[in-house]
DNA sequence: GCCAACGTTGGC
DNA sequence: GCCAACGTTGGC
């Protein structure tokens, strides 16, 4: 079983926003970088842990967490030419995204980004790094503990 | 809205 | 295969 962080923008799909959806589950549409791809296509196995974070928004941070309930499988909306996230070079029968579905297993106190920045504990986390534009990245056990410490949840 | 950092594209 | 130009991400 492995951790991971996974970026959404609350605009989009908050953390009760996927309270609120049907199974308390969605599918994660719209990744467009080849290494989040891989990731939840070669890496990710269901009951895998993962950090909610809400990015994109005015005060990012850990909101949640969630854990990977599905196998991979094609992202419907790269199919959609009416949607965002369509890829024209992508087709059925060769897609070139996929994505998982992620359920909620509890919202949590909020951990803000200058929180996780300020902590010991948390150096060397992927998602602190310099210049770090990856919207998921996998999270050391060292690291995913000290998390739950901040937020007051059983490790 | 700005801008640093990074990924992707495409000409050569 | 190099690398400049461009687009995107994401914190501030």
């Amino acid at each position: 079983m492995a951790y991971w962080l996974m970026k959404a923008e609350p605009d989009d799909v908050s953390i009760d926003d996927l309270a609120a959806m049907p199974g308390q589950t969605v599918g994660w549409y719209g990744v467009r970088n080849y290494q989040a791809r891989n990731f939840m296509r070669d890496q990710m196995r269901q009951g895998d842990q993962v950090l909610y974070y809400h990015s994109g928004c005015a005060v990012p941070g850990v909101a949640g967490i969630a854990e990977v309930c599905s196998g991979p499988y094609p992202d419907p909306t790269q199919f959609d030419p009416a949607h965002h996230y369509y890829d024209p070079k992508s087709t059925p029968a060769q897609p070139r995204w996929q994505q998982v579905d992620v359920r909620l297993v509890r919202k949590t106190r909020f951990l803000s980004l200058a929180d996780m920045r300020a902590a010991p504990a948390l150096d060397g986390m992927l998602v602190l790094a310099r210049g770090n534009r990856l919207s998921i990245t996998p999270v050391e056990p060292s690291h995913w503990r000290a998390v739950m410490a901040l937020l007051g949840e059983p490790a």
